[in-house]
DNA sequence: GCGTATAACTTATCAGCGTTAAGTTATGGT
DNA sequence: ACCATAACTTAACGCTGATAAGTTATACGC
């Protein structure tokens, strides 16, 4: 077992120029795993690295720290969600509706993927050194979308006259916060009568920055 | 330093009966120290002992291990929480400013002890399986509180005609997901704009359910 | 006031964690 | 064919949460 492969015949070197590969595989292991277990601290650097047929420390060559793989991990995950959430306006001309439908999606990744969520949103991920302008948090571009949507309605006249960016922090809150509860719901002994009533709490949202 | 004292000079043996003692000053020194530190992996069990002028394992006899000593300091401080919502309900008689109130009274418990609402909303910490009903969840009551206070507004005809509990739903989702997007927002490099937003953000969300 | 059951706490130790320093080996350009 | 070095390993550090086994002080029955 000195020479190098590992169950799935891997040879553990990569060719000169392609270190990378390596980079990508962990974090494909780590989002594996982390989707497996469920929290960032069930998941050891070791764990990630014997997934991959590699020793811990190869990982440090890639990443800075564990935090930096894992937010790394979670980047990654946050442009499926920017996907889903432009998806979601295609075929909507209406702005109310956009921003309606804007909310489905969010709460539908949330309640879908209720472990990439939790990371994404849920958890404490701490952020590296090298990202210096919000922009570059993973999420951001998502909050755009939303404010754009709602400034068209602004526009439109169908919004009241504010702030956008305000409305659209209002409305993040409310879809974030349906989806968490609604996950503590699923956490908990009996059941609270969250899970249905989306349409209706969006209804409200909405109704309260309509013009 | 074999025998009992530590710098205070306490006894390290509580009499027979009081063993509780201390369980009481784990409890408080966990509590300190986690305010301390800001997180519950940046206080280690080794921590909470020494603090109090004992060692580890004696942690063991009075919790079953380190996730139920915190829900444990948690659930303390949600006592706290639910006096907090208890009184800002006081001098205030509109159900309308009476909802505000207690949106008021939410987020500032979460934006002044990050660390436990985090842990008590957030589901970071397992719920121990001497928790059976609902009724025993922490911030149960707090919600039944809100319930009460939108139902009175409902029948004084403030707010609109329609289920209590949905439109509790609704502005619970929405203080939560404020909190947690500000906790978001301080781990951030940059700012969003989430922190002020809170007058904004509850008066949207009880426009949204205005008669 | 003595004996003794046991509550209250300690000693010693475990396996596992993230991380680092130093060593090794395969690769590709010259 | 050489050899600089990218890519990875070996070995180890100090820390963590946790457990099994040992010790000591206390309070109650007699």
């Amino acid at each position: 077992m000195t020479t190098a492969s590992d169950a799935k015949g891997r040879p553990h070197r990569a060719p000169r120029g392609e270190g990378d590969r390596l980079r990508v595989e962990l974090l494909d292991a780590a989002e594996r795993l982390l989707a497996e277990k469920g929290s960032i601290e069930a998941v050891s650097v070791r764990a990630v690295a014997t997934a991959v047929g590699v020793t811990p420390p190869s990982i440090y060559l890639h990443f800075e720290d564990k935090d930096e793989l894992f937010f790394e991990v979670c980047r990654r995950g946050f442009l499926d969600f920017g996907a889903g959430l432009a998806a979601a306006l295609e075929g909507v001309e209406d702005p109310v509706e956009q921003v309606r439908a804007l909310g489905r999606a969010y709460v539908r990744f949330g309640l879908e993927r209720p472990e990439q969520y939790r990371i994404l949103f849920g958890q404490k991920v701490a952020i590296p050194g090298s990202i210096e302008t919000p922009d570059e948090l993973p999420g951001m571009q998502a909050f755009q979308v939303l404010v754009d949507a709602i400034e068209r309605g602004v526009e439109a006249g169908a919004f009241r006259d504010g702030d956008p960016v305000t409305m659209a922090i209002g409305l993040w809150a409310t879809t974030h916060g349906y989806v968490t509860l609604t996950h503590f719901e699923e956490d908990a002994p009996d059941e609270l009568p969250i899970g249905g009533a989306l349409e209706d709490v969006l209804d409200q949202a909405i109704h309260g920055i309509l013009a």
